[in-house]
DNA sequence: CTCATCCATCGATATATATCGATGATATTT
DNA sequence: AAATATCATCGATATATATCGATGGATGAG
């Protein structure tokens, strides 16, 4: 997991927009089938929902993926992205850990201070 | 807290790095002070550490503190930069929110489904 | 006062990114 | 086979970003 890379990809407005439809599963207005289940999102209902032409998703969706915070497959001509959650798990944890220091024992190396 | 600012800050090697730098209050080669306690950072300590000019390192410090992950105080010549602790916190705490929603109870509009 | 240091800002340049429309590949339907 | 739908890729353009060196303001030291 790349956590700038991950940063980077989730620093962009439109991207983020399209990373918390497909964390919420695409909602109601996706008509991802055969498996609902799966909380996957087809290009097709991103447009629809987003207002962004559909190579401009396709892009951001692209990113997304290189970023590994998204995954896809096809069935049939439709193509479904879905949050890969290993990623996302570890990006969380990542982040979760990441705390600042309170040690107090740092030393200070010679020199001019002011 | 903007969640899309602070990634997009993060977003960048560099920029991490002198965020990684702060979080761990400068470490051994930081010449902060007078409040070594505080975590803080001069900017020639970070342009010594980090191989960047010094109005990069000085802009990249302003990126972080537009997205309100750092903030800074004079002290004589010096400014000291710090993380800013509250913003820190609510970005690992909104991160941690962000999960792949897993209900099965989705509707799914009409329409051709393949 | 004069000099040196810290550092933000400016100007310039190269690279990257966002966005769109058009095109074409793949797959399904008729 | 022909028509249709999904979607990735390409080409073009506009905007943004990263980076540097130079400049100058502010502050402390001598």
């Amino acid at each position: 997991m790349d956590f700038v890379a991950v940063c980077k990809a989730l620093g962009h407005p439109q991207r983020y927009a399209l990373f918390l439809d497909l964390l919420q599963g695409g909602d109601s207005s996706c008509r991802s089938g055969p498996d609902p289940e799966s909380g996957a999102c087809c290009v097709v209902d991103l447009t629809v929902k987003h207002p962004l032409a559909q190579s401009t998703i396709s892009h951001h969706l692209r990113v997304l993926a290189d970023a590994g915070l998204v995954q896809h497959d096809r069935r049939g001509t439709y193509q479904y992205y879905r949050i890969d959650e290993a990623i996302w798990d570890a990006f969380r944890q990542h982040t979760a850990s990441l705390q600042v220091c309170h040690g107090a024992g740092r030393t200070l190396p010679a020199g001019r201070i002011p």
